[in-house]
RNA sequence: CGCGGGAUGGAGCAGUCCGGUAGCUCGUCAGGCUCAUAACCUGAAGGUCGUUGGUUCAAAUCCAACUCCCGCAACCA
């Protein structure tokens, strides 16, 4: 009890539906959050971060069927698949939601009785042209004529006049409280998110269908055991889940409501209307941001789709490049919140710019220096005023123009701070030229030497949350502990002379980040 | 009249909300350095900011219309 108590912060991704292997996209949205994470983590927060899947829904227990196993069976086996995404990018969640689980039925279940309570629910009939193919019901407007007489929905699939029994959800009662708040500046993020969805509660909410009889894979309405929930009312319950909702936990205390729910734009509807109004209905406090992020698109624009055959498997560019690159260049290259593009060719020159001829190379030729010339024995030293002047950019870059940039979850921005702050470095080297003041003046060189030892550990404990094991890596061969590497040890001056007192001596370097290669073409397309 | 995004030097992007010298990376060219991962540093060339019109002392930035590209259309991040 002898520090003071950690500032919570609570995390959470959507959680993916696994129909499909884990794409590029999911690996976007889940490095983005750990490196959220990580990034509070560093700054002296408590940190709690949840992913998952979303398992339930009639494409799933289609699919199962379709392979003749059950809709359970398939689900273990696809979910797996993303667990094994965050392990191999390095995504450390604190709770992996898997939306079979009973805690989450329970739950579910738990927010629906309130809602109940709350007299939100009612049971109707639903009807409309039904798609059994796209399980979608359309509108009279949007049909089109096909062969004869016969209806087609836009995509040109069969419907059928369809009528079911559903339980709604009266989302037209929470018509207001929804426009205060998404007008409420710092909800939805980024802007652009916001207009179209204050547009679309102003043009009048409809009651939400929120149950199903059609299929039974999924979570049981209470006390009316033939429907299923709609899948994003267990959906989006995900996040009280993980908080051991409903029972009243410490967690719950600590972490709801959530400081972040980081989503891509297709999913913003549901999470600034559905969900918060399931939550008013509930009687719960709503999550404090939701933030849309952008969606990444093979070079040329297009999205990826099994059909265009542009599909990439993560792993598969972790493996290739490197997960720290992949990281860095997913962080650094596009604008968060926006969409971007990506492709082999991208991902070499940005990690090679950056991470190799630039950070990495100022790393291995201040180090190698140190062995080399001076034994790699440390002495604390006189700073100029040249010195002084690097050491103040570097600091200020790494601890507060960085930070500033992620905390307003502008990576990009961020890490682009960061960079001139090597590129800086860099000059310095040029100006100083140390292989010339090793034999007119040692001492001097050592002053230099060590002026960029010290900016090294400032910019590698800056950027750990983006490439946390070669940032690590680093770290490691400056002798700095493992204890003192988050922002705040940056105010830490003493830190260098203590190093010095110990009597660390820096071991011949070798390279942090290699450059990369391009692949073969034969070996992209797989 | 469905909704939304984009159009900025050879390539990829930022800047557009809150008008005021057009910025970054890659590439190209020239020079420097030689400690280092054929890396690093300096300088240069290259743009009428999709088109047309409007507002303004001033527009990439605001307004109107148009052209082209892309995504979504209520369970694909």
């Amino acid at each position: 009890m002898a520090h003071a108590e950690k500032t919570p912060y609570y995390i959470t991704t959507a959680i993916s539906y696994p129909n499909g292997r884990p794409h590029i996209g999911h690996a976007y949205e889940a490095i983005a959050a750990d490196v959220i994470a990580r990034f509070q983590k560093l700054r002296g927060r408590e940190v709690r971060f949840q992913t998952g899947t979303d398992e339930h829904g009639l494409k799933m227990a289609r699919k199962a069927q379709e392979q003749g196993r059950t809709a359970r069976d398939l689900a273990d086996e696809m979910s797996g698949y993303f667990q094994d995404m965050c392990a191999a990018l390095n995504v450390e969640y604190d709770r992996f939601i898997r939306t079979v689980e009973d805690d989450h039925h329970r739950a579910s279940q738990a927010i629906w009785e309130r809602m109940e309570a709350a007299g939100d629910l009612y049971l109707d009939r639903y009807e409309g042209w039904y798609s059994v193919r796209d399980e979608a019901y359309y509108d009279e407007s949007e049909l089109v004529e096909g062969e004869g007489d016969a209806k087609l929905s836009p995509q040109g699939t069969a419907v059928e006049w369809t009528v079911e029994e559903s339980w709604f959800f009266r989302l037209s009662k929470y018509q207001e409280p929804l426009l205060e708040l998404l007008k409420s500046p710092g909800f939805l993020e980024p802007l652009s998110r916001r207009n179209e969805m204050i547009a679309f509660v102003e043009q009048g909410l409809r009651d939400l269908s929120v149950s199903r009889t059609s299929f039974d894979w999924g979570v049981k309405v209470p006390n009316s055991d033939n429907h299923v929930m709609y899948v994003w009312v267990d959906a989006l319950t995900n996040y009280l889940t993980g908080l051991g909702f409903p029972d009243p936990t410490e967690m719950m205390d600590r972490f709801w409501p959530a400081d972040l729910h980081l989503i891509g734009k297709d999913i913003v509807r549901f999470h600034t209307i559905y969900w918060p109004a399931f939550l008013m209905s509930a009687k719960l406090p709503l999550p404090k941001k939701v933030f849309g992020h952008g969606f990444l698109l093979a070079r040329g624009g297009e999205k990826m789709s099994k059909s265009l055959g542009n599909v990439v498997d993560p792993l598969e560019l972790a493996e290739t490049f490197g997960v720290d690159a992949l990281r860095y260049f997913l962080m650094r290259e596009v604008a968060f919140g926006q969409d971007g593009s990506y492709s082999p060719e991208a991902i070499v020159t940005r990690a090679n710019a950056e991470l190799a001829n630039s950070f990495g190379n100022l790393a291995q030729r201040t180090l190698s220096m140190i062995a080399k010339n001076m034994e790699g024995s440390l002495e604390t030293f006189e700073a100029t005023e040249a010195d002084q002047a690097l050491l103040n950019e570097v600091f200020d870059a790494c601890r507060n123009l960085l930070p500033a940039e992620f905390e307003k979850l502008a990576f990009s921005n961020g890490i682009e701070a960061w960079m001139r702050a090597v590129y800086a470095c860099n000059q310095y080297v040029d100006e100083q030229a140390p292989w010339t003041l090793r034999k007119t003046d040692p001492d001097r060189m050592k002053a230099v030497l060590h002026t960029l030892f010290v900016a090294l550990r400032d910019l590698a404990i800056a950027i750990q949350a983006v490439v946390p094991e070669k940032a690590a890596a680093l770290l490691d061969q400056l002798g700095v502990g493992e204890g003192e590497r988050t922002f705040e040890d940056l105010d830490d001056a003493e830190w260098f002379s203590r190093l010095v007192e110990s009597g660390f001596t820096v071991a011949k370097p070798t390279p942090i980040f290699p450059r990369l290669e391009l692949p073969e073409a034969a070996e992209v397309d797989v």
